[in-house]
DNA sequence: CGATTCTTTGAAAACAGTCAATCTGTGTGG
DNA sequence: CCACACAGATTGACTGTTTTCAAAGAATCG
């Protein structure tokens, strides 16, 4: 099995070695090729994912067709429809693999577990959704209070290593823009640095 | 002291008497006049503040002077920098009451001790955090994929409770529009139905 | 009443979206 | 190895939406 899942944990949070076997007894691995869906619009998210390798995006449809990124989860990031992992109830969300992506699953019923057994990883989940809350929240300000270059700037700070990584039309979605828009603002940037 | 957190958590979670009689008996009422503020950016949040009578604004200012409202926060609600309050560093945000609002103080260590004597409390933090994590996510992506009036539309439907309390101003700030914005989609929304 | 605060209006300018076409690089199959 | 298809990026002209600025009209509060 893939130690990346042991190393982000070890860098995470302080658990045994009895407790880090009992984690990783539990996963279960699954390969997602390029363009392949891990999860679709409708159907119920069962497995919280963590990423070992590759890289997804979570999106989701708006009526007229158009695809809006909800976020980007590379290596060490997990990657779920946390609305219907919890609820049980159809996701509204899609999840796809960028490139060749393997991920580590657990059940819900698993995690409950796992959080019941071992209390630094109840408190490790604790901190993660509370940052990402917190992210969310900051990415609100950025998105209602920037400019389309603004955004633009911030997501190069705060993603640098998904740059180059990931197809611009897709960071624009991600950025509520168009991809020409995306276009003429990274070359208005270039014409500034001359 | 006032009975609105009895209820509340009542509404919200299975306590014993003698659980709730330790939750009330931490807090600290305050109170805080219309246009006073509860925390500026800068100053370190240094409580958990849950509303018990009125209402308040989270926002933020940008580099131009300009507010942007992260959200509004009325009775039942907690209002509070979160990213502040548990890291301990200088607030981003501002919190200020739109109306004479009353307030229950938790300090954090507090609030620690809370969840590690109170397991039920425990649970219905993580949960709330959770929902409004979900909450973030979404409100993220009506942002960046609706038109302006689209936004504007679902949060009529999301705060039906908020609209004619808060003055739209504040309203459009949170939308990420302008005020005289805002007033034109209304103004084309009321066309619309005649 | 006078002073704020809030809302609306109009006209012009800035901004972002749409549509259609082209260009680039990559990879696949013949 | 070439030809072709395909995904991605760019460009130009045009349209539509939103902001900006300036002003004035309601509403509320002391």
């Amino acid at each position: 099995m893939s130690n990346a899942l042991r190393q982000y944990l070890n860098d995470k949070a302080s658990l045994t070695e009895a407790e880090l076997q009992t984690i990783e007894s539990l996963a279960t691995p699954a390969v997602i090729k390029k363009r392949q869906h891990l999860l679709r619009a409708g159907d119920i998210c069962r497995h919280h994912n963590f990423i070992t390798k590759g890289c997804m995006k979570v999106y989701r449809l708006a009526d007229d067709g158009s695809e809006h990124i909800i976020k980007f989860a590379a290596e060490n990031w997990w990657a779920n429809d946390r609305e219907s992992l919890l609820s049980g109830r159809p996701s509204n969300s899609y999840i796809a693999a960028l490139e060749d992506t393997e991920v580590l699953q657990w059940t819900n019923p698993q995690f409950e577990h796992l959080f019941q057994t071992i209390p630094a990883f109840d408190a490790l989940f604790k901190r993660l959704v509370s940052r990402a809350l917190d992210a969310s929240q900051n990415r609100i300000y950025t998105t209602i209070s920037g400019t389309a270059d603004e955004r633009y700037r911030q997501f190069l700070q705060r993603y640098p290593d998904l740059i180059g990584r990931i197809p611009l039309h897709l960071i624009a979605s991600y950025l509520g823009l168009t991809r020409e828009t995306l276009t003429r603002i990274r070359q208005a940037e270039r014409a500034e640095k001359m």
